[in-house]
This record gives C-alpha cells, structure tokens and sequence, in this order.
DNA sequence: CTCACTGTTGACTTATTGTCAATAGCGTGG
DNA sequence: CCACGCTATTGACAATAAGTCAACAGTGAG
C-alpha cells in the first residue's frame, strides 16, 4: 500500500513503524487480533521481516503493548510539585482525559491484554503497580502509615479505577469532573478504611 | 489412557466428563492453553469429537468457564434469611474460603479468561454482573438510594475485591477473618462515600 | 440376533506461526 | 562516481493447531 518495491529502513526507524501501527491497530481491535500476517500487509513489508526484528508474535504483543501503557504512563505522569491531594487530582483529571481520548487503546490495556502469555501480562501488570506507587506515594505523605494492607488496599482501588473508568467514562456521559471526584472519594475512603 | 478400545457414552454424560475434565486443567494451567488436543488425549477421545459436542475451541472454552463461574457462583450464594450485613459477611467469608480451596480456578477466572474471544469474556461478565448485584441489594435493603453512581461504585468493588482477593488471599498467608473484615469495610466505605 | 440410529473416528484442508538460506538496498572507500 | 560489503529484507519451506466430513462401529430396540 506504500511501496511496492523494496525499501530498506534503519533498524530503528523500521522498529519505530512497526511498534507505532501495532498500536494504532488497538485502537479497533484487541490485541489477540494483531496477528503477524495483518502487521506486515499494512507495513507493507514481509511476515519475514517482523520475526527479524521481533522474534515471535509474543515479542511483537509485548513490544506494542509496552508502547501503549508507556503512552498512557506518561500522558498522566504525577507533577512533583504539587501537594500530595492536588497531584491525584490532576493525574485522575489527566487519567480520565486520556482514557476518554484513547478509547481503545486504554480499553485494550486493561482488558483485552489481561490474558495471553505471562510476558505481556508482566508488561501492563508494572502498569498496575506503577499507578499504585504514585496513589501509595499520595497517603504516605499525607501521614498514614505504610502497611502492607494500605498497600494491597490502593493496588486493588487501582483496579477499581479500571472497571471505574471503563464503566463510567468509556459507556456513560458522566461529565469528567464527576468521575474525578468519584475517584478521589473512593480512594480517600478506601485507605482511610484501612487506617482503621 | 483409560481405555484403548472405543466406549460409547450417552451425550450427557460425555458432555459432562470432557467439562469436567476442562474445569479441572483450570486448576494448574490457564485456558488458553487448554487446547483440543490435549483435552482430547486425556479424555482418550479423538479431536473430532470434541468437535462434534463443542463446535470450536471456543465453545468448549466457554462451557467449561461457565462450568466453573456456576461452580463459584453456587459456593458462594447469599443466605436470604439473613440480615444485609449478616448476609455480605457469610457470602464474603465462603468467597474467601473457595478462593483458597481453588486457587487456580478463581485465578483462571478473574484473570486468565479476561481476554479471548467476546463469548467467553461474556461468561465471565455475567459472573461480576451478579456478584455485584448481591452487594447491590445488601445495601439498597439498608436504604441507599439507587443510583447510577452506587451501581458504578459497588460494581467496580467487586473487580477490587477481585484484585485484594488474589493479591490478599492467594499470594499472602494473611487470616481469611483479617480479608473478610478487609473487604466489609472497604465495600461498606465505597458506598458510603457516593451517598454523599 | 440383527438392524438402525448415532456417537465416534481419522484422514484431509486451512490458517497461522516460526525458520532460514538467498537476495537486494544503501552507505562507504577507493 | 562506482563497485562492494554489510545487513535489512524476502520468499519458500516446515511445524503446529483448528476445523471439516464421510465412513465406521457401539448399543439398545424390536
């Protein structure tokens, strides 16, 4: 659909394509779907091709998906200045920006990624504990003590969050700023629940 | 492995043993490995018949999901004598119980069959519909008014008490009592802070 | 006991992953 | 500017697993 003749790319130009059009292909179909015959029609190269630079189909999921939660890691990044309070705030408002922006990509995150190898699993599971850490990161610092149950409490309210998000900003029109407010409330109530 | 020569069984009951059989690979091994051919092996049948009851990979995988949602679903069925409170803590406390007497079955099913095919996602969805309709009503018969919002809350409190039972109840040695109690809170906390 | 019904089989087709020696762009040194 | 070598890229091939289907063979009924 490009060319069709042979164009031969630096490795991490070519690398850079691939990764970017897997994604793109979340936006519209889960991930099981991304199959290495489909890449490489719409790269327009050889299935060849994608197992040199990927090795294996799982390589591939891994990579794309790596790229996807990168991208949503970063779209709502905690902004260290802010007061603990402030800062969820701003990365549930940014949270929920992204989510309602990139429908499919968060969708196939969180849901259709969940099975599949361990790999893949691994990669949007550090997404999990990454998000924990910064909502941990938010209680601490307003004094509550780090026990190990206000730990897997906030890793399980990210969960909640999910299925949250999924529910409320994906199949609903709930105006963002009550979804944010949602969030904050539950999250409050949830360690404080825990503090005893 | 069980017998060399050909055994004719009556629909049911070979429906039965080949489900039963699926469910029980659950146990050490995630469904998406469960794949025809093995199953065939160890029931001692050819692949076609597994076609022939089934269909496709994925029918089977959806009856046997189904026969382990049911299997859950039964454990853990509300008492309807007893009071809200008393109801979630007996429900709650069997859940916990399962979850540690079948690890990897609740583990295939929260976490392995997430993915897939929409078919087999939807097996599992309807066990989360219905574990968040039995809190639903415990807290409705205690006179929360019925909102979008609570439904939303308490419906992701359940993928919550999904995540803290795998993190709390199959990866730590914590006392089922401690989870329970974790859970009446965490859940009881939820409500609470959408009720204004 | 035999006969029809149907549970059961195995060989075949199709689809997709993975392997690898051969090919052909593209930068580089002469 | 132009061979030439490095390596990105290919296409043909093998392996695995899902489906298909006509033929086969238990089992109960008459």
């Amino acid at each position: 659909m490009d060319q069709d003749r042979r164009t031969r790319l630096a490795p991490d130009e070519r690398r850079r394509q691939l990764v970017a059009l897997g994604v793109a292909s979340l936006v519209d179909s889960p991930l099981e779907s991304l199959t290495i015959e489909q890449l490489a029609k719409r790269a327009g190269v050889s299935r060849g091709l994608l197992f040199y630079y990927f090795g294996s189909k799982q390589g591939l999921h891994r990579e794309v998906v790596l790229a996807a939660r990168d991208g949503m890691l970063n779209a709502t990044r905690p902004v260290p200045d802010l007061a603990p309070l402030d800062r969820l705030h701003s990365t549930l408002t940014r949270t929920v920006q992204f989510v309602r922006d990139h429908r499919g990509t968060f969708y196939s995150l969180v849901r259709g990624a969940a099975s599949g190898d361990p790999e893949v699993r691994e990669v949007v599971e550090q997404a999990r504990v990454e998000q924990a850490e910064r909502v941990i990161a938010v209680f601490l610092e307003l004094g509550m003590p780090d026990t190990e149950l206000l730990r897997i409490a906030l890793r399980s309210w990210v969960a909640f969050a999910e299925e949250a998000l999924v529910e409320g900003a994906l199949t609903t029109a709930m105006p963002s700023e009550q979804i944010v407010e949602f969030l904050e409330r539950t999250a409050r109530a949830v360690a404080n629940s825990v503090a005893e």
